[in-house]
DNA sequence: CGAATGATCGGCT
DNA sequence: GCCGATCATTCGA
């Protein structure tokens, strides 16, 4: 097996199409190292996010904040905000500098450095909650918001995404709508989620999995 | 300046 | 399954 580790480069994320970016990044390894130890997590789960057309986007309409400003930097800067005041979400920017696209990361499972996951998620053994989910993975690999337009492509960047040969068979992955953009209106029900099929630390949310399946297969 | 609102999680019932 | 936590961000007054 070929597991040779190449940080992806500037024109994966520059792409105009965050859907297939989306699909892209799973299989690929998120890595942080802040000093303390390195950690990383194969992405399971992601979320593409499409401005300005995406009404679940916090760019829709190329709303411009200090907040989204980081959105419209070229592809491979981070944009992690905070959710429900507890949260620290991290996000792939992606396409060219002014488009808004985004990748929500949404579950890893755990490749490097587990026991330091584990402790930063004050847990003591292994289960799907240390990294299934927006919030917890972002935890478990120390990644917070004061990070946030941070260019992943920066050779002194502590996040950056790598390949490790592993490749990732289309017919693995599985599509549905994505979670908690019940507000966007037409744009919640398109399947811009993207996860890898009968993978354990995929985020388990809603009933809607069994559906997609059904539908996919 | 005040109020509403989340791209969620985990504990409790 | 439901519900409370907890606060940055946003928008309107």
């Amino acid at each position: 097996m070929n597991e040779e580790r190449t940080r992806l480069d500037r024109s994966f994320f520059t792409r105009n199409d965050v859907l297939e970016v989306s699909r892209n990044l799973l299989g690929k390894y998120l890595v942080t190292d802040f000093g303390a130890g390195r950690t990383a997590g194969r992405i399971v789960e992601v979320e593409a996010y499409r401005a300005p057309e995406d009404k679940a986007s916090h760019a829709y309409g190329n709303r411009f904040t200090e907040r989204t400003k980081v959105m419209y930097s070229q592809g491979g800067h981070a944009y992690i905000y905070l959710c429900y005041g507890i949260h620290h979400l991290f996000n792939v920017v992606t396409g060219a500098e002014g488009m808004a696209h985004a990748v929500l990361i949404r579950a890893l499972e755990p490749a490097e450095n587990t026991t330091l996951m584990l402790r930063r998620r004050r847990m003591n053994k292994m289960a799907p909650r240390l990294t299934a989910g927006p919030g917890v993975l972002a935890q478990a690999m120390g990644i917070s918001r004061e990070y946030t337009g941070t260019d992943m492509l920066s050779a002194q960047s502590p996040i950056w995404i790598e390949s490790r040969g592993g490749l990732v068979n289309e017919e693995d992955i599985l599509a549905s709508p994505r979670i908690g953009v019940d507000y966007a209106e037409e744009c919640a029900a398109w399947e811009w989620r993207f996860f890898l099929r009968d993978n354990i630390w995929v985020s388990k949310r809603r009933g809607d999995e069994a559906k997609t399946m059904n539908k996919l297969l």
